[in-house]
DNA sequence: GCCGGCCCATGACGAATGTCACCACTCCCC
DNA sequence: GGGGAGTGGTGACATTCGTCATGGGCCGGC
């Protein structure tokens, strides 16, 4: 029997995914949680075999959430499930030791055979996002020019950003410069989207 | 028994749903789509009860497909479920004769008692939507400042947006300029974070 | 030990942007 | 028939932003 942890802010899915996974053999789920610090609490007390995980949990985001999780439950593999499928985050979780990454649009079946194969000591990464992931490539931003690229997102002026990543407003505007030129955005707004459409930020 | 339609892009969170709402007596899901062009076909076809919409469908939202359901199939009620509960768009939803509007954090049981308020004709809002809604009020936009800030979303620089607009660089920098303004924003990509928050764009 | 890449900064320039005042036209409402 | 609000526009001004050149310090690889 393999014994599952479902980690998800929204009810209704969690719950529709308990129904799903119930009715397949071999699968119990065994902990549900709504946020990172839930499921963590839940992973000590209950040690499940795998955690399905949501990409955006309240706290933090489930790449986060599985690294820790392979910390505090060393026998705990994890899959992330997710509605936004950005490449950048296909590749961070593959890093951070995630064996399995699927969009929602995924059907039934696949999940369950995607926990049993997680489960074996398997990887599974949906084609679609694979094949995206490898057109989309690495981010040509440096780890300053994410932080800054990042703080810009909400439209702050160059001012504040500066204030919050502690530089001068000139080093910003570089960086901010050298972002955008990167990405072939014409200013550092359109920067931001690009960044975001392939999961670079 | 209450004959239900299910729209939602998301095949996991759509079968998911199906097997929730088939557990429930007196329910029973009759068809399913992921798109809103195959949701208006299904619903001619079977004629449901009450069409269970995602708010983010592939070619339209939620709300213009509820609209349409209601000319096709004048006895279907309609109601939406949403990751993202703005307040704008529960305004729209409501004008636009929808019946119910939750987010997904609802419980299982939650859900299939709005299916049945929603089908004996009654409305259900999820209680913290309808506080934020209320809260956070109406647009104080005009409807061009809110073309103009629209357009302005992906970081176009003025020129291209009055283009796009059909307007002088002038103008467009008086809309953006008020629109700031309305929304407490130093500028117009603040504003669009802003508008985005309140779902008014 | 030198080169390249990254980090941080400064200064300067032109272009884009935000802001304000002001004008004309239309439409609707009182 | 006179406001008021919305739309569309012009011109001017200060500020912010994007860009480029240039420099120093730090680290890792050849």
């Amino acid at each position: 029997m393999i014994r599952v942890l479902l980690a998800d802010d929204e009810n209704l899915i969690r719950s529709a995914l308990r129904a799903l996974l119930s009715l397949e053999d071999g699968i119990e789920v065994v902990a549900e949680a709504a946020t990172a610090d839930e499921a963590l609490a839940m992973a000590r007390t209950f040690t499940p075999d795998v955690a399905v995980l949501d990409l955006q949990l309240p706290d933090r985001d489930g790449i986060a959430l599985a690294a820790e999780l392979h910390v505090a439950v060393p026998g705990c593999r994890t899959m992330i499930v997710t509605s936004h499928g950005r490449p950048g985050y296909l590749k961070r979780a593959l890093a951070g030791g995630v064996g399995g990454f699927l969009p929602k649009t995924v059907s039934a079946s696949v999940l369950a055979q995607v926990v049993r194969t997680v489960h074996d000591g398997g990887r599974y990464v949906d084609p679609e996002l694979a094949a995206e992931a490898i057109s989309a490539g690495d981010s040509p931003l440096t780890a300053r020019e994410s932080d800054v690229l990042e703080l810009a997102a909400e439209g702050a002026p160059v001012e504040e950003i500066a204030r919050r990543a502690a530089l001068t407003p000139g080093t910003v505007r570089n960086y901010l410069s050298s972002a955008a030129s990167k990405l072939g955005a014409a200013n550092r707004h359109e920067a931001v989207h690009v960044a975001r459409r392939h999961g670079w930020i």
